[in-house]
This record gives structure tokens, C-alpha cells and sequence, in this order.
DNA sequence: GCGACAG
DNA sequence: ATCTTGTCGC
């Protein structure tokens, strides 16, 4: 459903080349934009993730009802890697087929939800902006271990948070949104502020650690790459 | 130079 | 990310 921006459009947005990428994430940085996104407005609410095999992988974009959390719509592809893994480069590997997948989906979600950083990145650019940036919508993201920054322990308790901060600057935040378990880190993509992106992390995780959107496509990531393998 | 390093 | 079973605990 979401757009590349066309003025972005038509920009050389995949450089090959690492050295070629990192000067485009400096340049694009500029763009993000933060600021409150009233939790209570946001309905539909997309997922993010890819899986991968030994020769290819598969993404997957899961809608879910914020009120509900029941699924509403999704959407996977197939695909070969094009880029590869290189910390502080992980959206040129994992957002064409993202954005692949998010073309197939039958609605427009408020909120997309990456599985990794946003602003907590070391030129302030990470996934979440990336995809934020390229489709001008709210996006944010949730990972499961640390990046750059440091956080002190969060309390015990679900909703106790520390900041995340990294060469001076508060560029996400530690959430622990169970009581004892570990906490996960958020940071902000694109058009929505770091409490609107708390207070939707712990609605959207009512049972376990990784919230709903994402957790199920992670699921159906891996379902779909284990059946193409036996397909 | 060394260690760290989203998925 | 992926390779991988059972098991301890709420």
C-alpha cells in the first residue's frame, strides 16, 4: 500500500557499494522527522521481518488491529539477498524486500514496526528511519539486543524504562514490557515521538516479549521460507 | 591496534 | 539471521 516518495523516486536508492550507502543514510538523515502520534488514534498497526535460508529469504508484513490485536491483513516475498550483512547497513539488505511485501498489503497501516533501530543508529539512520523516510509514514523500531548507546538497568516492572544514549544524545529508549523479563530497545523511525512509541510497544505486547505485530511476522516469515524449501 | 557490532 | 531438545518455572 505505502509509496516511495517520488522525489525520492527517483534517486539512486540501492548503492552497491558500502562506502556509496553510508554517504546516502547521512544525506537522508535530514528528512526524519519527530513528533507525538496519539497512540489512541493509531487502528491498524504493520509489522516487519524477514527470515533467512541458505540461498534466499523471504519478508513479511503482518497488519494487526491495535485494539484487537487480531490479524487484518498480510503479505510475504520471496527474494534473493542483494546486499550483505554489515551492522549499520541493514536496511540495504532487508528493506527492498520489505517494501516488496508492503506493496501487496490491501490497506494503508497508521504505523509500521520495524525488528531493529531507528535513531539509535551511528549516523542516526537506522531501518526504521530508512523505511520511514523513503515512504513518508509513522514508523518506529523495536529490537532485541543492543546497537550503539548505552542504557542503565530498567526496574523490574512492565513499563519501567531507562534512556538509551549515545555520544550525548537520548536516541532511544530500554523497555521492559514484562514484569522480569528482559527489556527490548525502541527507537524511533520517522513521524511519531519516543512516548508514542513506548505506550504503543507495551499495548501491542499483552503476553510476550516481542509485540504482536512483529512476533507474527516473524512467524509467518519463517513458515513461508520453511515451505518454499520443501516446495 | 583492539573490541563491539540491529538481523 | 541460522544450526537445535528437552526442560525448568510461572
Amino acid at each position: 500500500m505505502p509509496h516511495i516518495t517520488p522525489e525520492l523516486a527517483a534517486m539512486e536508492l540501492w548503492p552497491t557499494d558500502p562506502d556509496a550507502a553510508r554517504a546516502l543514510q547521512s544525506r537522508l538523515a535530514s528528512r526524519v522527522r519527530v513528533h507525538p502520534c496519539d497512540p489512541d488514534a493509531v487502528r491498524l498497526v504493520a509489522g516487519l521481518d524477514v527470515s533467512y535460508g541458505p540461498t534466499e529469504l523471504v519478508a513479511a508484513a503482518v497488519v494487526v488491529d491495535a485494539a484487537t490485536l487480531e490479524v487484518t491483513a498480510q503479505a510475504t516475498v520471496r527474494a534473493t539477498p542483494t546486499f550483505p550483512y554489515v551492522p549499520g547497513l541493514f536496511a540495504f539488505r532487508e528493506l527492498p524486500p520489505l517494501l516488496a511485501a508492503l506493496e501487496q498489503l490491501p490497506v494503508e497501516p497508521d504505523v509500521y514496526l520495524c525488528d531493529g533501530y531507528g535513531l539509535a543508529h551511528p549516523r542516526r539512520f537506522g531501518l526504521a528511519c530508512h523505511l520511514g523516510v523513503l515512504v513518508d509514514r509513522p514508523v518506529f523500531g523495536v529490537a532485541k539486543t543492543a546497537f550503539v548507546g548505552d542504557a542503565a538497568e530498567p526496574g523490574p516492572r512492565r513499563g519501567s524504562a531507562t534512556d538509551l544514549v549515545d555520544r550525548g544524545e537520548v536516541v532511544g529508549r530500554c523497555l521492559r514490557v514484562h514484569d522480569g523479563v528482559k527489556p527490548v530497545y525502541v527507537s524511533v523511525g520517522h513521524r511519531v515521538d519516543l512516548d508514542s512509541a513506548c505506550e504503543l510497544v507495551l499495548r501491542l505486547s499483552p503476553r510476550y516479549r516481542i509485540c504482536e505485530p512483529i512476533r507474527r511476522a516473524d512467524q509467518l516469515s519463517r513458515r513461508e521460507l520453511a515451505a518454499s524449501g520443501r516446495a
